[in-house]
DNA sequence: CGAACTATTGATTCGGTTCAAGTCTTGTGG
DNA sequence: CCACAAGACTTGAACCGAATCAATAGTTCG
């Protein structure tokens, strides 16, 4: 099915089959898209909104000289821009990563559940408000962490994100960015990452090779960072992996 | 009326006066509250949202350290942690930081309004998702301006909502805010901030001083910021103060 | 095999922090 | 009304984290 990791470890218990099926119906359009696409464009006004399948997405602003800063990286089971629907136009780009498998959810669709499916409606606006409590983790993480610490908290995020749909058992786990990527995630250099990278693997927390994650020490790692999953409302913070 | 500045300048054509009366009666509760008393707790569940009808209001959250990291500030026409409502339990701090006068608003009360009337239930989830868009242009400024393009934004930013509610004429606006506050809005030091405020005096763009801003080259400082205020949803771009 | 990314390392520069001292305000009580 | 305390702001000097510039090494793919 389709939906099988939407709200995965997050309150699905309170997804009705009846609101499954809904969901399903919903989803006029599977498509698979190349990797590195952008798939909107800022301002742009949209008509369906695009649910992650299988595979990495992002979400990105540039500044005057074209620099990136990413504001949101989305694995299955994300509801990548649910937020245009309320919005009708998005402030920000949306770009693949990685080769995507998605589903397109017309925006009249949405009104029709907005308008008979309460239960429902409000756990999609809960997904939507997932993703601004994880913008707000964001704003922290580039406020006031230094560099090394932003890296180590972007992956325990990632780890804790992958680990409720089953791709990441805390040792180690896929994550097909490139170096550069993780700079725009950080908002530090590239050439900085790349020794930030080196710091965590001589601290003994981690290294991060070709897309792959490899995790030595994640308490260790959470620690050093921070990082408290809290904000990414997971329903039990211990084992939620079984579908 | 409480809800006077909601959503103004945003839409507010779609909110019917059934609506708005609607909505004015889901408010239950009218307070005042103290500067700078935090009202809600990272963590704690909360049975109802907080309309800003007068007033500075801000979220944060803080690191280990206890240093505060402002993920957003509120002004008067916001809907400060209707988050909450969908969330059940906020991951993060809300303050005052003047004295403010603030409508409660039960969550029972949303969810009928929920299930019953889907169109001020979409403007509803609007807002919070233009809250988000906020976040969003927050993690940019962090993460690609220098401290004092950061400093800039985030006045451009106070300029535009405050115009909208008629609290700017795009020349002069009360912002009570220290400058350690906004060291903790730009992710820098006081003392950086400080001079960072010096900086965008001697360019001619504005001045801070004792909670007022004076803008000398309001089009200047956008420029200088990288300030495009597309992110913040207003109808037209330019005169929307009138009631 | 070569082109084009992607990653790595070194040297230098610069923006922002830190620490410290001092000034300006504002509010309070004698 | 003044004395004083507590914030809020201002400025300087030294230091450090991250950017920049530059050169080289892997890797992947056509």
């Amino acid at each position: 099915m389709i939906f099988d990791d939407f709200l995965r470890g997050r309150r699905r218990d309170r997804l009705s089959s009846a609101d499954l099926e809904i969901l399903e119906a919903a989803a006029s359009d599977l498509r698979t898209l190349p990797a590195r696409r952008t798939i909107i464009t800022r301002g742009q006004a949209v008509r369906h909104s695009t649910y992650l399948i299988d595979g990495f997405m992002c979400r990105y602003m540039d500044d005057r000289e074209g620099e990136r800063q990413l504001v949101a990286v989305h694995v299955p089971g994300d509801f990548v821009d649910l937020h245009a629907y309320p919005l009708e136009t998005l402030d920000h780009d949306v770009a693949t990563l990685t080769e995507c498998r998605v589903a397109l959810v017309p925006h009249d669709k949405l009104d029709a559940i907005l308008a008979t499916q309460a239960n429902l409606a409000k756990l999609l606006w809960f997904s939507t408000l997932l993703d601004a409590a994880i913008h707000r983790e964001w704003i922290f993480r580039l406020g006031r962490l230094s560099a090394a610490a932003r890296v180590a908290h972007f992956f325990c995020e990632m780890e804790a994100k992958l680990r409720v749909i089953g791709r990441s058992d805390g040792k180690a786990f896929d994550l097909p960015l490139t170096q550069a990527d993780l700079g725009e995630i950080c908002g530090i250099t590239a050439v900085h990452l790349n020794r930030m990278l080196r710091d965590l693997k001589e601290r003994g927390l981690m290294a991060f090779r070709g897309g792959r994650v490899t995790i030595q020490d994640l308490p260790g790692l959470a620690r050093f960072s921070e990082f408290d999953p809290g904000y990414l409302f997971v329903d039990q913070p211990g084992s939620v992996t079984s579908p």
